[in-house]
DNA sequence: ATATCAGTTTAGAATCATTCTAATGTATTG
DNA sequence: CAATACATTAGAATGATTCTAAACTGATAT
């Protein structure tokens, strides 16, 4: 992602500072699941000066913008999800960490939906043990 | 569900009052998902006079004695399901609502787990359009 | 460039689901 | 039925998130 500023344009979001530096960070090509608070925690270290408030206007924005998927994976958080691709995920509860899984994967035996409904997606979570 | 009493000790949960009605409500014998709101809305109705805090502690006691199962699907609230066998879901999010998907499904393409992880479960949430 | 203005940021207050506290009540056991 | 361990409760506390409304800043037109 070398230019940002464009990057953001692209996607109807004013390239401001702090908009700018969240992005740098979480769209570097690494794949990231954050929260409000990892990523604030990480702008901390970086001394980035950038208030919660903004945290949460932000991963709102990207994530109205597309860029950002939302994760519905423990009550206690919302997870952002830069990997915008359908995917699928390992969960361990006891790291309270995600992995995603890119394969693609097949789900068989599915049921018709309720009538008048559409699916949509499919989302795998694969529980770990330890 | 006749003899909830019994049920209940059985789990080594004494058999409250107040846990009688809330066990009553849930194990008739139809599946629900249920949040804290809802049942409290519904034992309003039956003018059941249960506070908001019991209803919380009742439906964490079911759940450690695994007569609820946690869902982790939207989050906003926690879910609990009554059907504590494995099963999947449809989810709409428009109407809020759960349905239990409870075909034997099979998932393919599963890559092997992150080392010294080992797989509990698998669950598979199908999204409805609308 | 500069003024203008819509869109942004921010601190702190507000909200909302959930948990905690500690006082009161109740099922069980002997 | 007395003792006691476990439950219930109102209301306070918590913690993640959203809101408010004042200050700021990027884009646009002059």
């Amino acid at each position: 992602m070398k230019d940002i500023k464009h990057f953001l344009r692209q996607n109807s979001l004013r390239p401001t500072k702090q908009r700018v530096i969240i992005a740098n960070y979480l769209f570097d090509g690494v794949n990231k699941h954050v929260t409000a608070e990892t990523l604030s925690n990480k702008l901390l270290k970086m001394k980035a000066g950038i208030s919660l408030a903004t945290i949460y206007n932000t991963l709102h924005d990207f994530y109205e913008k597309g860029l950002l998927k939302k994760l519905m994976i423990n009550s206690e958080r919302i997870y952002f999800d830069t990997n915008t691709a359908h995917h699928h995920h390992f969960y361990s509860k006891k790291d309270q960490k995600l992995i995603d899984i890119n394969v693609d994967m097949k789900v068989s035996g599915l049921p018709k939906p309720p009538k008048n409904k559409k699916i949509n997606k499919i989302e795998v979570l694969v529980h770990l043990d330890n």
